[in-house]
DNA sequence: GTAGAGTCTGACATCAATGTCAGGTTCAAG
DNA sequence: CTTGAACCTGACATTGATGTCAGACTCTAC
């Protein structure tokens, strides 16, 4: 598929695709004009992506995990290696505390939100 | 307290303190020299708007919801109005999906990292 | 082959919280 | 009263993903 399908299934704009691409987080094949193609895959990938980002994750880390991960199938292309594991653990904290907080801020609005029904 | 105590107290920068104060996130009494002086309660304050940052609330949405929130010693000094309720809905929805992606990204960390040592 | 939609690169803009610096003032301790 | 640390305001810089625009090229359908 070309790059806009892949931005309209995915719900990301192709400009955000194309960073990916400059951040070696996506590959693309080529068109002889040059236009990308994209496998059937690459709206997964996208959506990782997404997700990563959301979790507080920079472009560069992700480009260092997203080789280390497990294909649907097979195993890993690359392995991690100890330092990145290093991090990875780190983010994986930052990640815990931040669900924590989120509830705690869920929690805040929603007594905002009852409260206000309260009073209606 | 003076503000670097604050600041020192909450792990937040004498520089973002003034900027919440700014933003209408944060009040402060005067020295009769123009320094700020904050009441005790201004650590939890603080932590809850780190709190409510982190959970990507953007600060005028912040402004909006404090007062509406019950002191721990009494009621909402203002009430919610529908359309903010309507917003904080919105927002407790997005809270919602980014604690599930959050909890996704966090399982992919925890595949690599075990996959990187299952490979020692 | 032509029209129009889609794509290409490259550059500059944006947002929002925070960092940093300069030049001046205030506070507390000696 | 003096000194040094802490504070004040105001301005400009930074970050990183994304938006937007311009000018040129490609692709598909007619």
């Amino acid at each position: 598929m070309r790059i806009g399908e892949l931005a309209q299934r995915t719900g990301v704009s192709v400009r955000s695709l194309r960073y990916y691409e400059t951040q070696g987080l996506l590959v693309s094949e080529r068109t002889a004009g040059g236009q990308r193609e994209y496998a059937e895959r690459a709206v997964d990938r996208v959506i990782l992506i997404q997700e990563l980002f959301a979790a507080g994750l920079h472009s560069r880390k992700i480009a260092q995990l997203l080789p280390c991960m497990r294909d649907p199938d097979g195993g890993p292309n690359e392995r991690a290696t100890p330092e990145l594991v290093t991090e990875l653990t780190a983010e994986r904290e930052r990640i815990d505390r931040m669900i924590a907080d989120l509830a705690t801020s869920r929690a805040v609005l929603d007594d905002v939100i009852a409260t206000a029904a309260r009073e209606l």
